[in-house]
DNA sequence: TTAAATTATGCAACCGATTGCAAAATTATT
DNA sequence: AATAATTTTGCAATCGGTTGCATAATTTAA
């Protein structure tokens, strides 16, 4: 099989005696272009199977059509939610996305914003990595003017419009909640607190107890990569506990499951004994007996929305003053926490 | 904040009274250029924040380093796990991944192949959808010498070199199972019969029962999309047999979870009155009660292996010739079948 | 019929890096 | 010191569309 050459505009100049810049045009919808010289052309262009060279184009034009998106770890229930709603968009809208994760280490995210920028995205959506700490690794694209969308695990900066939820007041609720079915010893699994999403749960946990004049006990308090395994190690050291906490709130939805499989293995009664909830109505947390209390979390529409706020910016529509969207969110209670 | 240009290899030659040529060189190891000058540059390109530009490069050298993926949908475990893998992979070897969705459709596959050709990826990585009944719409890239890897819902082509697993083993090893538990009426759920990983799983099927002399029974064989919707329909379905069946292998978990649920609140005993196996190893599988058999499936590795075979050919390391590449899969057996 | 207005097409520079080949600079050889 | 051999660097074309401005073609007005 001979591998040929793509057709150029250049090629389909010379069949039909015109010139490259007369059938660049004829391509488009080029006003100055005569209705059946266009037809000329793209019915050749047609016949020899031209193909547009978007490269070529973006060179010149300086804009790529492509997003950039960097995201911690791409298997996650949520996160692929996420990005298939990028996608969509993106897509719908002409744009390509460029896709690569930060395995939640700086290092990589610092590595992956060099590589966007070397693809020259016209745009990019971070959701963070544990550890970062600042957004310095960003500063090369504001400099450019290319626009900087945070979702999710977000960071507060002038220029750049986030995506979230409330997560203080899901936070708040869910702990609100498990205090109303009568827990007043409450664990809270959360991961680095250097991400909003997980300070901001905590901030409405603290609050919630304080509301109900439970005092914070900052021995219930676990700080890990909210894995199953983790939940697997938080349930060991609950069991070793002199006295037993009344309810569980975890800041994921899989350490969640792992705690109430390792507990209940364990002989402890859920919710009798322990109430548990979760959050981001992962699948899982429908399936697990008892399902799961949990915060559901619109994670394509965060995505959808990701993309189309920073769509709308970058064709010059608006949306440069946005500072932040919130998402709704809702608690969803389920047996793994009624108890009255 | 004012948007400043980029700088370019012209501004650095300027800078250095050095022609670009040069210059170019002696950002990349050429050996042409002395060390000292070399060294120059490099501080040179430091100091005024110079960033390759792909884009000139790639228009240039014909190539993108760009990687196209089309899948049917990216938000489901399986195919998350799959793409991490290929970006793993692929951004070690300094491959950028452009990604989307067919949405099962073979319209959008075409229009996602188009644009994939626009962005001259230099490879191509695929996984079909439902409704795909050739693959004419690639031809555009064969043509063109563009390597094209097909990944678990395959097409087999003489050009193009696919990644699977032995879908006919797999749903032969999951129906013997399932009879040698003392299954004799095994419901089959599956998608559409034009792609392999369905057809080869039941070709499997069903030289497992003509292997153990039961009869073939097209009325136990259920067609649809494998969501969980379609697990609940396809138990409403059976509840209304007159015979129950004693077995139910389903070609996803996530079917197969919503099976079992459905059935258990009908008042079926899983797995005594039936036996139930899934396919996939979602972490479903491992949450439901009672927990279900599957078969293990590496996605992260199909991913890894998709893009180092197809990386290895773009490099011209080798591998033209590679045709298929068979992965290993595991029948994972758990309680939902185990009768004896 | 001719000038003016309008519409359609072409010229040529441009985007920024790459690379074959020629030329210049340096080093080695006699 | 002169020439040959080798190492460095530069010239200029190239990749394929895009676009401001000039020019050509056509239509309208006088």
């Amino acid at each position: 099989m001979s591998i040929q050459k793509a057709t150029t505009i250049y090629d389909i100049a010379e069949a039909l005696s015109l010139s490259p810049a007369t059938v660049s045009r004829g391509l488009k919808d080029h006003p100055a272009i005569r209705k059946d010289t266009r037809k000329r052309i793209l019915d050749k262009a047609k016949e020899m199977g031209y193909q547009h060279n978007s490269f070529a184009s973006n060179l010149r034009r300086n804009r790529t059509n492509t997003i950039g998106v960097i995201v911690p770890r791409l298997n996650s229930y949520f996160m692929s939610t996420v990005i298939a709603g990028m996608e969509r968009v993106a897509n719908k809208s002409g744009y390509n996305l460029i896709i690569s994760q930060s395995m939640e280490s700086i290092d990589k995210e610092i590595a992956n914003v060099k590589t966007m920028y070397n693809s020259r995205v016209d745009g990019l959506m971070v959701s963070l990595a544990y550890d970062t700490q600042d957004i310095d690794h960003f500063e090369m694209l504001l400099g450019k003017g290319i626009p900087l969308i945070f979702f999710d695990r977000i960071f507060e900066h002038p220029n750049c419009t986030s995506i979230v939820i409330d997560n203080y007041k899901a936070g708040y609720e869910v702990t609100k909640h498990l205090i109303e079915q009568g827990c007043k010893r409450i664990v809270h699994i959360t991961a680095s607190q250097k991400r909003n999403v997980y300070a901001d749960r905590m901030r409405g946990y603290k609050h919630a107890l304080a509301d109900y004049s439970i005092p914070f006990d900052d021995s219930l308090i676990f700080i890990n990569n909210l894995s199953d395994h983790a939940g697997i190690d938080v349930s060991r050291s609950i069991l070793e506990m002199k006295t037993l906490p009344d309810g569980i709130f975890s800041a994921n939805d899989a350490c969640a499951v792992s705690c109430i499989r390792e507990l209940k293995q364990a002989g402890i009664k859920i919710p009798e004994q322990i109430a548990i909830a979760g959050f981001n109505n992962d699948p899982l947390s429908k399936v697990v007996k008892p399902n799961l209390t949990t915060v559901q979390y619109p994670g394509e529409e965060m995505g959808e929305m990701a993309a189309s706020t920073l769509i709308r910016r970058l064709d010059r529509l608006e949306g440069a003053n946005l500072n932040s969207i919130v998402l709704r969110h809702e608690l969803i209670i389920r047996e793994s926490s009624i108890r009255k």
